[in-house]
RNA sequence: GGAGAGAUGCCCGAGAGGCUAAAGGGGGCGGACUGUAAAUCCGCUGGCGUACGCCUACGUUGGUUCGAAUCCAACUCUCUCCA
């Protein structure tokens, strides 16, 4: 890539904060969009009902596009969704029903209109859904019009499908067929809504080309693919998992506690890149709380948790939770009214109940023999204080203001409530 | 349609009649060290019971055995090559 400077603001800032990894052609691209505003989209999968951090640095990249005039799509897979992934197999409930998608689509547009404007206005975002225009295609239509402009050889030579077969994974024709229903999607709207850019993860790289090919040749217009990277962290993991399983975008799956506590935990060497890619927060600034040293980089965590989790859940949950978390972790912990809390059967703590029993109740642990396992291992608290035996008798004696607290370990808290 | 190979716990992957709730790794959880980080080290990692124990588990269903993840049969699915 030769370094010809870049004109656009869009461009530039998001060169600049480490959104770009490949682009078909820089430099028209940008030309482009000095030229005024461009049309740009990205599409979601949904397979559940809220989207996770995996897919915040391409929302991120939508709020970009925004941001600078430009108008951003986003397309929901909901007509794809329906032939389901092929790469789980072995799942017999991967077809997806119209309920199930509908129902998910809901779940996802509540997360993006967190992150950026839908609307009417020149650069107000757009939300559309292929299934509006594949649920009805023809598979004659289809292969007719647009079969004849794909290249067997040349698919198999993508790095997805090579791949595959190369680890005798196999491959069906349906998800043979992916990139076709995905270039289609590219042209359907450019013809509909204008749009010259498709962006996505870098793994999306070969169906990206393959729709910019189909308009090209159909519709002899130029459009632009624009691939973002892969985001691991610096040890090598990939992005969006935590302890609990996938980070949700959506309060209702994780609640905002955990997600500001999910990026509060970033590894050092990852918090400059995150700043820039999961924050508003000027250039300068990130490198600035990056280039803090040893212990003094939890400030900068602290703000990236902080204002990651205000573009997803408003400023207010934001300061909410870095407040929780700093009387929990800072001030030694005394109950916070903010902590997850749990009902449990009043009765029961008359009775006097197990330990075990309780961090089960609790959710802290998923069965008796792990909430033994737990105590046992010497991470199980009451009230702060470390319990050694698991059968020992919690009862009303051990209410703290009403409540009893639960802890896994030094980050997993919860205020059991007796109730009904 | 023909010929082979395969299906093991959350994932990968050993096991080839009893010592196997099933090696090893990954992941996860807990502990130590720290800075609510990384790296490292240690422990745990199917369910139920305080426990000798019981139950469930090696694609499915039957069978052979005192005894099967391991042997046999049929079936299902996956992959490879040929047509």
């Amino acid at each position: 890539m030769t370094e010809s400077p870049l004109q656009s603001p869009f461009l530039i800032e998001a060169t600049a904060r480490g959104f770009v990894f490949q682009c078909t052609d820089l430099a028209a691209l940008d030309a482009a969009m000095q030229a005024g505003p461009v049309t740009g989209y990205i599409g979601f999968d949904p397979t559940a009902d809220s989207l996770h951090v995996g897919s915040a640095l391409q929302i991120m990249l939508l709020r970009l596009m925004q941001k600078h005039g430009h108008r951003p799509i986003a397309l929901m897979g909901g007509g794809t969704a329906k032939i389901g992934d092929p790469s789980f197999r072995d799942d017999a409930r991967s077809l997806m029903t119209d309920e199930m998608i509908a129902h998910n689509l809901r779940g996802i547009e509540a997360s993006l209109r967190q992150f950026i404007t839908f609307g009417d206005g020149p650069s107000d975002a757009v939300l559309a859904n292929n299934g509006d225009w594949l649920d009805k295609l023809s598979y004659i239509d289809l292969l007719r019009e647009v079969g004849v402009h794909f290249s067997v050889s040349r698919m198999l030579s993508f790095d997805s499908v090579r791949q595959r077969l190369d680890r005798e994974q196999g491959l069906t024709f349906l998800e043979f067929n992916y990139c076709i229903l995905q270039s289609f999607d590219f042209r359907e709207l450019n013809r509909r809504y204008g749009a010259r850019l498709q962006m996505g993860g870098s793994d999306q790289w070969g169906n990206i080309v393959s729709g910019i090919d189909l308009v090209r040749r159909t519709d002899q217009t130029q459009v632009f693919g624009l691939t973002a990277p892969l985001l691991t962290t610096s040890s090598g993991a990939k992005m969006g998992k935590s302890a609990k399983g996938a980070v949700w975008l959506s309060a209702g799956k994780l609640p905002v506690f955990e997600y500001w506590q999910f990026w509060r935990n970033t590894e050092d060497a990852d918090v400059g890149r995150f700043l820039k890619l999961f924050t508003d927060l000027p250039v300068e600034e990130c490198d600035r709380l990056a280039a803090l040293e040893g212990a003094s980089i939890n400030e900068a965590k602290k703000v990236l948790a902080t204002e990651a989790t205000a573009l997803c859940h408003g400023r207010e949950a934001a300061e909410e939770a870095a407040e929780t978390a700093r009387r929990t972790f800072e001030q030694g912990a005394t109950i916070a009214a903010a902590l997850p809390s749990r009902d449990f059967p009043a009765t029961e703590l008359a009775e006097g109940a197990p330990m075990f029993r309780l961090l089960v109740a609790a959710g802290l642990a998923g069965s008796n023999g792990e909430a033994r396992r737990l105590v046992r291992g010497g991470g199980a608290r009451l009230n702060d204080v470390v319990v050694s035996d698991e059968n020992r008798v919690v009862t009303e004696a051990d209410l703290v203001d009403g409540a009893l607290k639960l802890s896994s370990g030094k980050k997993h808290h919860v205020l059991l409530r007796p109730g009904a």
